[in-house]
DNA sequence: CACAACTCTTAACATTTTTTTACCTGCTCT
DNA sequence: AGAGCAGGTAAAAAAATGTTAAGAGTTGTG
């Protein structure tokens, strides 16, 4: 979660700024500007870990940036070996691995890795020119590749892409039931006895987050963390009215609320 | 589901100069990419099963990776006996053969495969050198051969070319139906009841796009990237405005979306 | 080549929804 | 009783979305 100063965010990309990467040296033209806030992973347990491996340190600060600032943990490394050694010690859940690096071509980086982890995804930086067959093809192994100069952009899309496909899981497991009510976490639906319950975005996120964390004291500040994010700083009866519009939306008696425990002097827990 | 495929867009995007970012010199992305969308079966009423019988599991994992990121069902077997087996009793629509395999070599399963279920559709893959006449040839009755190594790209081609030989029924299967609309994906084409419903290109490819991706929520960076594609950053609001021109024709009434549902602060949603 | 029809994109404004803040009441504990 | 906290309510503020229209580019046609 870097620069998410929602506030002052301005009203289309088209228009925004936001520090890039030049995808090289040579070409500074593409701006990439990645600082609308979009589907990124809300108040998520855990969080998703991307592994870069590249020589040039412009470019890693680059894509941490904005790695981080769509809610992924990054880690890095800047040649072939010590790359392939935190892929297998560090357990990311993709690589964006570059081809030309010192010690070990990222050609070879991919095939021993996928040699010895074949689940975990990885997606090519391949300068014009290269052959994109062996890259992607079987030999290899590689999920995807992204040609140089590519815009970051595309690059996260292709991420994001990847990571759908590896792991659709994400799409249809994450139900929860507790009482008579659903809670479908990535389809953002609640049902009740089948029928929908609407929720704003934030309760939504607010929900999730009591539901990942059953049983568990949650004090204001903390929610405000996972679900507002760390560069805001509301008032934190701001959490107070948003449990009070969920409760409303949730409780068979908000009066008495059996899911959406408070815990005075503390915070709120939930209890299935 | 890129829009170059489905526009008549004859001329490079490179002159696309509105937004002041340049095209890039990147717009050499007219090369297809075997890992884009393309033209596969979206929403069809039962996917395409494909059988893989082939010994290495790298190679399994990799070809069941893009198989089924193309929308084709995946099933496998890893030795010759087996993949008979399954061959008979799972009715794929397709099977691809390793010749080089333990316990039953490809050629014999080709053959026995043939010799109960001569309209089953047979790709072998072959080690350069190996004797590609007798595989193709009336002999054994394969369809198609890809020598190794081969791109992901090729065997894809392939496995599509033989299936349209085979089945030219698939056209008509890429119908996909709502209420009283029926899109044909493949002729680009929207009925209601029949009458045909005009949409523009971008329309089309966006309506085909949520068809592919049901009861998901897409926000609207997602559906740039997959309608518009990576070359082109056009306002966010775009978006809006073709989802309200698509709800204009398709909705019975677009002031209260049936299909096309809005998912406030996240993006949109497509329902059959 | 001019002209009309069409598509795409952007902008401006209207409307709706969400989020935040402010103010007030009641409760608990010392 | 008074301090501190929980929670209700309403309204202001902000953001997102809907709507409409205008400009630029394309395509097709005479």
């Amino acid at each position: 979660m870097k620069s998410k100063l929602s506030q002052a965010r301005p009203k289309d990309r088209a228009n925004d700024s936001r520090s890039g990467i030049p995808a090289t040296a040579t070409s500074g033209a593409e701006q990439p500007r990645w600082n609308e806030r979009r589907d990124t992973q809300v108040g998520a347990d855990k969080k998703i870990r991307i592994l870069i491996v590249e020589d040039e340190p412009a470019m890693v600060a680059g894509l941490r940036d904005n790695f981080e600032f769509e809610g992924y943990e990054v880690i890095s490394a800047d040649d072939g070996v010590s790359g392939l050694e935190r892929a297998l010690a560090d357990h990311p859940d993709l690589v964006v691995l570059d081809v030309m690096m010192p010690r070990m071509s990222g050609l070879d980086v991919c095939k021993q890795l996928k040699a010895k982890r074949p689940s975990v995804p990885i997606i090519m930086l391949t300068a014009r020119g290269q052959e994109i067959d062996k890259v992607v093809g079987l030999e290899l192994g590689a999920d995807d590749y992204v040609t140089k100069p590519f815009s970051i952009r595309e690059l996260m899309a292709r991420v994001k892409a990847v990571l759908r496909r590896v792991s659709p899981h994400a799409n249809e497991l994450e139900v929860y039931r507790f009482s008579d009510v659903e809670v479908n976490i990535r389809q953002n639906e609640v049902l009740r006895d089948g029928a929908p319950i609407e929720l704003s975005s934030k309760e939504f996120a607010l929900l999730a987050y009591f539901i990942s964390h059953p049983a568990e004291t949650l004090s204001r500040d903390r929610l405000l963390d996972a679900v507002w994010g760390y560069e805001n700083y509301p008032n934190t009866r701001t959490v107070d009215t948003h449990i009070v519009h969920l409760r409303q939306k949730l409780e068979l008696n908000p009066e008495e609320p059996r899911f959406i425990l408070t815990v005075h002097g503390s915070g709120y827990k939930f209890v299935g």
